[in-house]
DNA sequence: GATTTAAGAGTACGATCGTTCGTACGTCAA
DNA sequence: TTGACGTACGAACGATCGTACTCTTAAATC
């Protein structure tokens, strides 16, 4: 049900899914599919909710267990890169389409996404920190700016391939990475 | 009017500009706002189309004048960072945000908008390949992934302003295209 | 000064929005 | 068997959506 939500909202936008059309796409009536949820808000913040552990996952867990450092930093990005080329919905990655829609709107999925963006952020930075520590990065590295440069390369790979069809993008924000934490591509 | 429209649509998205609640900001009639353009569609194909306008005469004109090449790539990098950084909108740079709201979706705004960031791609991988030329960047420079990290670069900055209150995100940006043109930071 | 043009107000329309009812049909516990 | 509980239904509500009309009014043109 939340999976149709997302399916939706990630053709035409979070606020485009509507009680009504999510319920004909499902096949139900309207009080049908507000009676699981209490109300449309609680609905858009279930759908991200889904889609925040969508990507813990499929970008996060696959690499959790990986030494805290550059190696399991360049692995994140790398199933970073990759979930957000093909993130499971027809419209591209969710996360990054209501990321630039709801950055200036008030209310509780602005929060929400501030919040899991927030955590997210922390957890990369630890590791930039932990191969600063290590010596793999110089030790002059600003793990904030890194953390920036690899949020926006990674969220770039969306509009890129449905704007312009870019196949490579995703090969392109991973090489973009690579460059700002400073270690040479493998290619 | 069509700033009115523009604002509104930085705040809470472009098809949240409606016909009722712009007549409403504006004091007129839904009669009247619609007189102007001819349908919901053309407001909204307008309202990009000011942004356009918007984002040529901030960020293209001013360093048009400069030589073809390095030089004026930093320049545009500049003028455009700090076009994303405050553009005039409240809701920040509207482009961005329709651009990556729209990328899934089709009409004729998702059409405008992505053939207005293909002449800018033409137009930043004609400098790129002046500078390759004049030997101020390297011969393997590839222009199209070295344009899609300066353009990714320049959409973080405004979810980094608006989500976690990023006041240095433009520079960070500014940074990131440096390290991804290969130029060193000056500060 | 008469005539044309265009902007905007006002009203109304069908559609859809989110939400609230009352009700019927399950599935379990007592 | 009965009752409670949750799920989903159909119907209806007030509001708002985009759009199509008519009418007034002011400016522009001849």
């Amino acid at each position: 049900m939340l999976r149709a939500a997302a399916e939706l909202a990630s053709l035409e936008g979070l606020d485009s899914v509507t009680i009504g059309r999510l319920a004909d796409r499902l096949g139900m009536s309207k009080a049908g599919v507000i009676g699981q949820f209490r109300s449309k808000e609680k609905l858009q913040l279930e759908t991200v909710e889904l889609v925040l552990e969508d990507f813990r996952t499929q970008v996060w867990l696959p690499v959790r267990h990986l030494d805290a450092g550059l190696p399991r930093l360049l692995a994140v990005c790398a199933s970073w890169v990759r979930y957000a080329a093909d993130p499971g919905y027809s419209g591209g990655c969710l996360l990054t389409q209501v990321t630039y829609d709801y950055d200036a709107r008030t209310g509780s999925v602005h929060d929400r996404i501030a919040e899991g963006r927030a955590r997210w952020r922390d957890t990369l930075r630890h590791d930039i920190d932990a191969a600063v520590a290590a010596g793999d990065l110089p030790s002059a590295t600003d793990a904030s700016r890194v953390v920036y440069g690899l949020e926006s390369l990674a969220a770039g790979i969306t509009p890129a391939r449905l704007l312009h069809g870019d196949r490579h993008a995703d090969g392109w924000a991973l090489h973009g990475m690579r460059t700002l934490l400073g270690v040479p591509a493998t290619d």
